[in-house]
RNA sequence: GCCGGAGUGGUGGAACUGGUAGACGCGCUGGACUCAAAAUCCAGUAAGCCCUGCGCUUGUGAGAGUUCGAUUCUCUCCUCCGGCACCA
């Protein structure tokens, strides 16, 4: 009789069963070594899409072998549930975005359970649940109260479509992030998390990362933008101020012909007033306000105006022309940079758009520069020339030199200045979590009380179709009391940014129902780090920057003594479809339930597995999903074609090595049987691919079928056949039962194992059964393949050598030539040198 | 411009520290089974060459180099992808 492969029913009994004995829950007090491994929550937009399969997939074969290797396993998912998406959903069908959220988790959990992923779904975490964002506000006030939480009024970037702000990190290309929308320059208050703070530790720290890929490291220490320098003052010609600038080249101090200010600069209207070029400077600020940002990063062009005022160099007293100038960032440095022509492309281009005087004081080795003939600036390394006492100095050694001097005489100093800028978290939107904070007219800004805690977000908040921020608009919200002067006081209105939330969700996953305080240090520090962390390489800096820090700053609050979130670091590519990303305006969609329903969840992990290695992006191919189908079928018909005599065979050593002995051609597969089992285990162990290891299993399958298909009647088979191939067949299922859990958790079953295959422990490869008496040489003439022999495996070199030249290829190929050199490679090849 | 990563058959992709290039899958071709088809099974499948055979030549983006031997190491260049980009 036989026995059809049905998936679906297959799949549904093994989930019940599993989540019925709780086979993945992670235990807090097992003596096991732990492992954490963990996959980027998803935002519950509505479905699943084959971005999440694979994600998700690719976690849960590291979470079940890693249980099958002994490790107790913490595996948990939750839902990134605040955010922007479910606000519009809000306005275009008139659903709370709080219902509209819970529905969507609803069904993406189902969606999630489908697929068989080893979850501990006791562990799930939703963001948008008070009892989570509780402590999120929590962590706010504590960071409030060391300092790391301040209010500023600045220019921020607005995006037109969300309505809101955003962090430097959510703007791309000039774009938000999120919607692609435009982003303005708004001048707005707004509270930020001091991670600049963090930027020294956040950097070295990548140098302890080895689990992380190298990409993600470069752009983080790029996001991060080290440099070293000096500040310097130049006080001005009257006397009265200063202009600090901040160079990395101290050593070209004496190559300073002028001194350029940004337009954003608070002097730089000042500077002119009562010179005559009032007028020109307030003209120019007012022309580089009015570019806005995504225009202004294309401009390359270099304009400028001069102030009318002079700064006095501080070494050499010479007079320095201050200049407003276009391309100088306000918000990098000091707003204000000392302009050396001759060693800075900027300042050199600069210079003779306006006639400036080009001033050369570092000469390169190889040939001596002119200022009369110089097309661009020499940036790189050099003698110092020009310079008073430091002339002579190499360039890397005058960097320190003057900066001494300066510091000696109380003009400059050392100064090391970064790129990142801190995370402004405020959020004019409805659907986040409260920032827990008071205005009072007489006392200020206040923190709420902590045992006040959560400020609950109302759910009776009416959603503005304009985008407007519904809570600024809620007196029944806004309204409240000074908690210091019981006075009438005001609530803060807007909500954090959502990356506050996935920023510290891996800790509470450690204690997710803890009701007295945010984090369990005890659980926290037995599962943290997370040891295996997967997801997609668009958060590279956003939320694995955040995360990092937020780690630090727990660390340093007392909650947890991890330095690091995530110990290793996989980013999976992307899933493509024609060679694009998947999109409902490409109309190239490929819908995880549609493939489920066809062809069950099992073959749509194992052709995710198996069309790429993890890190790279995949090509969905319809072909491809038919043909891991027909494997998986495959591997059911050897199983069920052969299921008694499968059953009553003994996996006993002795019978296995007397079968083996009696018929060399079950050596082989029995050879095979444990090659495959080493290579799979390396190719998980090692490297994370999937695709090899599967095709390795496919290998020993198609071995065993081909071997069997050779009978035609099975009744002729010696006896002695089905040990082997039940060992075999045992190593294929429980090999590929972490990719394709259900078949195999099945076919488990039917061959006559008690329990669930997820239960079973990891094969070890018996290096003996992998060893064949006989190893095959290959034979070369002058680099080039002339043949192969089969040689025993313990066959002396003298031997090989003789053999190999008996080759008739090879004989072709020496006859009547001198052998000028013999190279053997033991085990591998003999290439003979001939004239 | 700077910093990463990648270029291998018709196609997705293999090849561990330099040692048989193209594993495995898809597609295609032929055959078996069938009245026929699907499914399944078997065989073949880098290109070119006199296909006379298990024969020869070329071939991992292009070009050079190191080596007995290079997809792998070095240099130059081209293309694509990603990141950063007037950061002083």
């Amino acid at each position: 009789m036989e026995l059809r492969y049905s998936f679906a029913d297959i799949e549904k009994r093994c989930q019940d069963q599993w989540e019925a004995r709780g086979l993945f829950k992670a235990s807090d007090d097992s003596p096991a070594q732990r492992y954490y491994v963990l996959e980027m929550f998803p935002y519950p937009s509505g479905r699943i899409h084959m971005g999440h399969v694979r994600n998700y997939t690719i976690g849960d074969v590291v979470a079940r072998y890693k249980r099958m290797l002994g490790f107790n396993v913490l595996h948990p998912m939750g839902w990134d549930a605040f955010g922007l998406p479910a606000e519009n959903a809000a306005i275009k069908h008139g659903t709370h975005p709080a219902r509209w959220t819970y529905e969507n988790i609803d069904y993406m959990r189902r969606q999630l359970k489908r697929l068989g992923l080893s979850y501990d779904w006791s562990r799930e975490v939703a963001t948008c649940a008070p009892e989570y964002y509780r402590w999120e506000q929590f962590f706010f006030l504590e960071m409030y109260e060391r300092g790391l939480v301040y209010r500023k009024k600045s220019k921020v970037n607005w995006c037109e479509g969300c309505q809101t702000v955003l962090a430097n990190e959510q703007v791309e290309e000039g774009g938000c992030w999120r919607c692609g929308g435009q982003v303005v320059e708004r001048e707005l208050d707004g509270w930020f998390f001091k991670i600049t703070g963090y930027a020294e530790e956040l950097l070295n720290g990548c140098g302890g990362l080895p689990g992380w890929p190298e990409k993600v490291l470069t752009m983080q220490r790029n996001w991060i933008g080290r440099s070293e320098g000096a500040e310097i003052g130049f006080r001005l010609e009257d006397g009265r101020k200063e202009i600090t600038v901040f160079t990395t080249r101290p050593d070209t101090l004496f190559g300073v012909t002028f001194i350029s200010i940004s337009p954003e600069h608070p002097m730089a209207t000042e500077l002119s007033r009562d010179t005559g070029q009032c007028e020109a400077v307030s003209a120019f600020i007012e022309q580089c306000s009015m570019i806005p940002p995504k225009e202004r990063r294309d401009l390359k062009e270099k304009k400028g105006v001069f102030t009318g005022a002079f700064a006095i160099h501080p070494l050499t007293g010479r007079r320095l022309p201050v200049y407003v100038a276009n391309f100088v960032l306000m918000e990098y440095g000091t707003g204000a940079v000392m302009a050396v022509p001759a060693h800075d492309q900027r300042d050199f281009e600069f210079a003779k758009e306006y006639g400036l005087p080009v001033s050369v004081v570092i000469q390169p080795e190889a040939m001596p520069i002119q200022p009369e003939v110089m097309d661009g600036a020499w940036e790189g390394r050099g003698r110092l020339v020009d310079s008073g006492p430091f002339s002579g100095m190499w360039s890397e050694e005058a960097k320190g030199a003057i900066t001494r001097r300066l510091e000696e005489e109380g003009i400059g100093r050392r100064k090391v200045t970064y790129r990142l800028r801190d995370w402004g978290i405020s959020r004019q939107r409805y659907w986040g979590a409260p920032i827990p904070m008071v205005y009072c007219e007489k006392c200020g800004v206040a923190p709420v009380p902590k045992e006040e805690l959560p400020v609950i977000l109302p759910c009776d908040a009416q959603i503005d179709p304009q985008g407007r921020s519904p809570l600024a608009g809620l007196e029944s919200f806004y309204r409240t009391v000074c908690p210091k002067c019981k006075g009438e006081a005001r609530r803060e209105t807007d909500t954090m940014d959502t990356f506050v939330e996935s920023s510290w969700y891996f800790a509470r996953y450690a204690c997710p129902n803890e009701d007295t305080k945010p984090l369990d240090r005890r659980l926290v520090d037995k599962w943290l780090p997370v040891d295996q962390y997967i997801g997609g390489v668009e958060h590279a800096i956003l939320h694995l920057l955040y995360s990092r820090f937020f780690t630090k700053v727990l660390r340093d609050i007392g909650w947890l003594s991890a330095g690091e979130p995530f110990k290793n670091l996989l980013t999976q590519g992307m899933v493509l479809k024609e060679g694009a990303k998947m999109s409902k305006s490409k109309g190239n969609v490929v819908d995880p339930d549609e493939m489920i329903k066809a062809y069950g969840a099992d073959t749509v992990r194992l052709f995710i597995l198996f069309a790429a290695p993890p890190e790279k992006d995949l090509e969905w191919s319809d072909q491809g999903i038919e043909g891991s189908y027909r494997f998986l079928q495959r591997l059911w018909r050897l199983v069920t074609n052969n299921i008694e005599v499968l059953k009553d065979a003994k996996v006993d050593r002795r019978i296995i090595l007397a079968s083996v002995e009696r018929l060399p051609e079950l050596k082989v597969i029995r050879q095979k049987t444990h090659q495959t089992i080493a290579r799979v285990t390396e190719d998980i162990e090692k490297r994370l691919h999937f695709n090899t290891a599967i095709s390795s299993v496919m290998e020993l399958v198609n071995e065993c079928t081909a071997y069997l298909n050779r009978f035609e009647d099975p009744a002729k088979m010696d006896a002695g056949v089905w040990p082997v191939m039940r060992e075999a067949v045992d190593a294929a299922l429980l090999l590929l039962s972490p990719m394709v859990p259900h078949i195999t958790d099945e076919l488990w079953r039917l061959i006559g194992h008690e329990g669930h295959i997820c239960l079973e422990p990891w094969l070890k490869a018996d290096e003996e059964a992998m060893l064949s008496e006989t190893m095959s040489i290959v034979v070369q003439v002058n680099g080039r393949l002339r043949g192969e022999i089969r040689v025993s495996r313990d066959a002396g070199g003298k031997t090989i050598e003789s053999e190999a030249l008996s080759d008739p290829g090879v004989k072709r190929h020496t006859a009547g030539k001198d052998i000028k050199k013999v190279i053997h490679v033991p085990g591998r090849l003999v290439n003979f040198i001939v004239a």
